[in-house]
DNA sequence: CGTACAGTTCGAATTGCATCGAACTTCGAG
DNA sequence: CTCGAAGTTCGATGCAATTCGAACTGTACG
């Protein structure tokens, strides 16, 4: 069911995480559960603009996790994601808050 | 001949950024001119273990030149590749030092 | 128990990316 | 002018990523 491997901070892979943070959907999912920390998955879909349906969400989390950048926690029926901030900042220093303080542009059509 | 564009620093877009950057050999590229300065292409290709033909070098190049990442400046012949550090700096401070100063795993097979 | 909610997995379609070789342009050196 | 070096562009190809709906699992609650 839940076979996703969320990487010990030791195994953490720069490209591998840039590639996810990539993504804009999965860009503001990061900022989001950095500002909001652990949020519920369904909230986070609705709050950070997501238009998607659950399964692509699931998918992005999924990328997310594999990265090592957030962690799900399981309570009951709903999952919730958190931002895995000291591991980004002992392999990566400054990193996670280069980006999340980034100047978000005014949306651009 | 030459269309690449190369955005100003008001127009970087981050996923953009992140992007280029997430690829093994384009990170290895900017690391290598962060170090070295301006440097002439043919040596980054050679010096930074890029093991592939100059087409495709040449694509590489053209994601980080359109993503803002480096600039090109033709001298005679040849062409030199520089990091735009002040410009990235400027909209998303921390940035690229985290990533420049990221400890680069040992490889190992 | 049965219904609704939360989430994952699967298959399929579309799109995008990395890569190469070949052909081309441009510059510098003879 | 001619040749080789330096790069770019152009298809073509093969692989990976994104996306969705449908089907499934598991939890909560009347």
């Amino acid at each position: 069911m839940d076979d996703v491997i969320e990487p010990a901070a030791a195994d953490f892979q720069l490209p591998r995480i840039l590639a996810a943070l990539a993504d804009p959907h999965r860009l503001a999912t990061v900022r989001y559960v950095a500002v909001h920390g652990e949020s519920w998955c369904g909230l986070v879909m609705q709050e950070a603009g997501l238009a998607m349906s659950k399964s692509t969400f699931s998918h992005h989390l999924r990328i997310l996790r594999e990265a090592g950048v957030v962690t799900k926690r399981i309570s009951g029926a709903k999952g919730y994601a958190q931002l895995r901030k000291e591991d980004l900042d002992s392999r990566f220093p400054g990193l996670m808050d280069a980006i999340i303080d980034a100047e978000v542009p005014a949306r651009q059509a």
